[in-house]
DNA sequence: ATGAAAGCGCTAACAC
DNA sequence: GTGTTAGCGCTTTCAT
């Protein structure tokens, strides 16, 4: 027999259906022999339970809406595999969607998502957008949201986030400790968020650790493959070379790599690079990258763990900030000096 | 006020419930104005219709269930991005759930999925998998389901894949016609799948292009870096080398290119490499990995189609078999010696 | 220990 | 055009 219900097994067995739904779900009003029975023949008929009928009575869906935006950036992969994975431990359902960095289609989402009767909400903004109306319905309905790595900062909603800034303060730090001192940034675009805290990290450390700034050894553009291949080429044709560059992001690593090798230099003999990108992939580069490493495991893992408790209201606190520590690795594009 | 139903804009309205349900739906009984009265208080009052309760009496739910081995693997994250991309364009869900190759996960998933009644089911096989009953229960219940990447094959469902084979067979000829005949196979296990397929490919080329086959040359060993670097390593003792290496998977190839630099050997001036590998990696190989591609989109998006044709009964037959082609992309790591 | 009645929010079938 | 009735499959009172 296909797709069979509560009644069909009630009146296979001359009993009522409230009698089968009690068993099924293990309550104590039923005796242990009745509930052998019918969980027997429930196997048997293969019944399969209706989880929307079971949804639409106890108003609560067991279901977690994710809103990305971006699934082919890997970090975002690894965030949400993270985010199924404990959700799938803790019996909830994944609904993702993905916004592809536009603002309507993020409204959208999250519109058919509340519709779903999502259980929670686990957001990352598109970098569109800057209304927050549709999350303030979502205040308004008082459905748990967990913002990660991107979020509006004045909502009653907790977030969690990486800390750039401090980030590349401690990753100068070692680099300095090291023995350091001439430093050059490819700094990307002051404009975006990204490129702004990054770089204020890096005055940061250079004015803490009294080391002259030298202006021509900052130089900021873009954020792709073709801007870190100029930037070389530029600080390059100067004469005047540092001894290490700190990059804004992988890809302009990987540009900084191209020219420096055309230039004929070695890598990290006669120069050093290093600075944020992303683990797997600055794993291929030759030599491989020195990385300030932001773990989007850990971005997921508290955002989700965050989100549930939330939910199960063991959390009455609705607003907190989680901040994920960035990890300086060590690896081949920089030399040791000490040890 | 919170969580508005169809009944309060109702009441609101000193109306019917059901005329607001229908008017709510653009059905033909309603008046123009009071259609537009009605959406507009709905909107007024912040309603969002309960999908939950729709679906229920529908029968119908607009959810997709996908179940991928892992997502980590950045190959089925272009995968599910598409997918998720073509669900929403035509007003699916996607309900996403990871097996981490478990088969006891992946069942446990497929159960869920169709609690939650889902329309329809796409599914890649994990490496465990051998059972399957619950596929069987699936064909039952006659719920859409297409396969991807891993299938079955003597069930009654669609399956997309890649056909390995031939993909392997065309670039060998494509090395071949270029004017290479020193051809060697890193070549992975002959007990996988993968292997046996792509080297089964290898064979054949060699043999219809009347190649004198060199067993020397064969390296059957594992999927790995370090394989690749120790068969290359191997291969160079030996003092006969290739001119070219055909490898299983970019791993492998990144092996060889390792061994190769540490040998001395330039690439592709003194040897070169080509063979299996995941486009958006290989590309931070330097030189650049000379690839067969296996376009995760094109799976992706083949599968989805055929899935949401066959839940619209557009498609009667349910055992379309869709092969993706493989493309070879000329890249730096092989010199060209024709044009 | 078992069951009858009512309802979750919505829609299809049928009246008026 | 609008409203009434009934039911999707399940669970939660409250009786027995």
């Amino acid at each position: 027999m296909v797709n069979v219900r509560q009644s069909d097994i009630a009146k296979e067995l001359n009993i009522s259906r409230v009698t089968v739904s009690k068993a099924l779900r293990d309550h104590p009003d039923i005796s242990q022999a009745m509930k052998k029975k019918i969980s027997e023949t429930a196997r048997k008929m293969g019944y399969i339970p209706n989880l929307i009928a079971r949804q639409l009575n106890s108003r609560r869906t067991f279901t977690i809406g994710i809103v990305v935006p971006d699934l082919e950036n890997s970090f975002f992969s690894y965030v949400v595999d993270t985010m199924i994975d404990y959700a799938t431990e803790h019996n909830y359902y994944v609904i993702l969607t993905v916004s592809r960095e536009k603002q309507n289609i993020e409204k959208q989402n999250i519109e058919n998502l509340i519709g779903m009767r999502v259980d929670g909400l686990l957001v990352c903004l598109s970098q569109e957008t800057t209304d927050n109306k549709v999350f303030k319905m979502v205040e308004k309905m008082k459905i748990p949201l967990v913002f990660f790595d991107r979020a509006f900062e004045n909502m009653r909603f907790s977030r969690v986030i990486f800390d750039d800034k401090s980030g590349a303060v401690n990753s100068m730090n070692r680099i300095i400790q090291e023995g350091y001192t001439k430093i050059a940034n490819f700094a990307g675009y002051s404009t975006t968020n990204i490129g702004k805290k990054r770089t204020e990290g890096f005055y940061e450390a250079i004015k803490k650790n009294k080391i002259p700034l030298r202006k021509e050894w900052i130089l900021e553009s873009g954020f792709e493959l073709k801007d870190g291949y100029e930037s070389f080429k530029k600080l390059n044709s100067s004469g005047n070379l540092p001894e290490i560059i700190f990059t804004v992001n992988d890809r302009v690593a990987l540009g900084a790599y191209k020219a420096a090798k055309e230039a004929g230099l070695m890598i990290p003999k006669d120069i050093g690079i290093f600075g944020y990108g992303f683990n797997e992939i600055t794993d291929f580069f030759d030599p491989q990258l020195t990385v300030i490493n932001q773990d989007p495991r850990k971005l997921g893992l508290e955002a989700i763990k965050l989100l549930i408790s939330e939910i199960d209201k063991k959390t009455k606190i609705r607003q907190s900030i989680i901040s994920i520590d960035e990890e300086f690795l060590w690896r081949k594009s920089v030399k040791r000096k000490l040890k």
